[in-house]
RNA sequence: GCAGGCAGGCGGAUGAUCGCCCGUCUCAAGCGGGAGGAAAGUCCGGGCUCCACAGGGCAAGGCGGUUCGUAACACGAACCGGGGGAAACCCCAGGGAAAGUGCCACAGAAAACAGACCGCCCCGCCAAAUGCGGGGUAAGGGUGAAAAGGUGAGGUAAGAGCUCACCAGCUGCAGGGGUGACUCUGCAGGCUUGGUAAACCCCGCCUGGAGCAAGACCGAAUAGGGAGACGUUUGAAGGCGGCCCGUCUGAGUCUCCGGGUAGGUUGCUUGAGGUGCCGGGUGACCGGCAUCCCAGAUGAAUGAUCAUCCUUCCGGUUUGCGGAAGACAGAACCCGGCUUACAGCCUGCCUUCAAGG
RNA sequence: UGGGGCGUCGUCAAGCGGUAAGACACGGGUCUUUGGAACCCGCAUUCGCAGGUUCGAAUCCUGCCGCCCCAG
């Protein structure tokens, strides 16, 4: 079995307003208790990851907590998860008092989501 | 021991696994480093950078006991003065109200060039009392946050600093102490001049403006500016081609310069630096020597998971065990302060009370 | 980073040193068979919070807290 390394390159991020608005504008939602998800297809072999986290959600502490927790679901499930997809999340302040094992049930759940729908998109085309 | 005051410190620990940022010439590996006492609020003061600037004044704003400390301060230290507390100790924007102007509600006679409601006293009118009129007075009354020195004696028609003694307070002078704020003693004076300047104001002192998104450098694509060269029946330039010839298209093409957007680099971390020892100073702090290098991100790193231990709570209670929680809070150019938030714990000194020796 | 503004009853608000107006809403009452309307009465001992100045502070000063808006 091939030994798969958990990093998370620059280039996995997504970092312009631009791309954050058009896929604001564009993607589909999907709601969690601890966060919400908003993705659409990038034409990347690998799929990027966006966080946005208002000025609302609390202290300085607390906002970094809730990004630092996405980072690390992304990246530790980055195998498990879709490929050639952007998804932006949005945290909830329940996210704070979550179980890290509830936390990786809810992002396995919502990989699965995401896989079925662009392949009826596929297919309708 | 209880209660309190002051000063200072810590801010969970260790390991494993998976990651992130920076440095080590580049990549990988390895190695080293990676949030705070407040990093916070952005309330002051500086450094640094750019712009402005002969000198002086005004305006505006700030500060306000004294002397030190400091790069500087609105900060700190010591002391002086005032206030609070039984004490340790704490608090104070603490210059000027005998330069001027304003304000002082209600109550009260009167709230500030003093004044007269009730009183008290004298005189006149009336036969007398009451009453009325004229005058003197500021002792007593009541109002108020605040009422024009206090007490006693003399004095008087009644009284009054009108006079005297003592006390409080003011001004001036002299002497002693202190660098000084100030204080002590003595003498003289007028007898006493309300509060408010965080009301206007006066006096003294301080302040040029912006901010690292400062500033410097590199710089696409697109559009556009300036200069020059070669060209438009004598054909620049481009296509075909390794190149020349040739042929086709054909009116612009090429070079240089300057500004400058996206973006990037730099500023960017060695500094009024930390730690230890010694010395000076009551202290804030300063000096010397040794030693250390201790975050530099920029859509923004410093994290996650799992163990073991520590502290606290709950169940339980002999131990064990099970469960939960671990404050306030995250660097953004860098320092010095101030202010605010903070679970729990530790250390030293001091005061009062209680008990014992 | 720099600058500006606002917090007063449940809501909208006036007041800017001397007892905190008013409107709507709410509660009670009168009137009416009942409801509405009208009228009367009631409704801010934390004026965002904490200190200070003053005899006296919503008002003046200082420090916090929250909200909103600009500029780059």
């Amino acid at each position: 079995m091939e030994k798969r390394r958990f990093t998370l390159p620059e280039n996995r991020k997504i970092h312009r307003q631009q791309t954050y608005s058009e896929i604001f504008r564009k993607g589909k939602r999907l709601k969690f208790p601890e966060f919400t998800l908003v993705f659409k297809d990038n034409d990347l072999p690998y799929s990027r990851i966006g966080i946005s986290v208002g000025k609302k959600f609390g202290n300085a502490v607390q906002r970094n907590r809730a990004k630092r927790l996405c980072r690390e679901l992304f990246r530790l499930n980055q195998y498990l998860l879709p490929t050639g997809v952007d998804m932006i999340f949005l945290p909830r302040k329940r996210l704070l008092d979550a179980k890290w094992p509830a936390l990786v049930k809810t992002i396995l759940r919502a990989g699965k989501e995401i896989e079925h729908l662009p392949r009826k998109k596929i297919q309708a085309r």
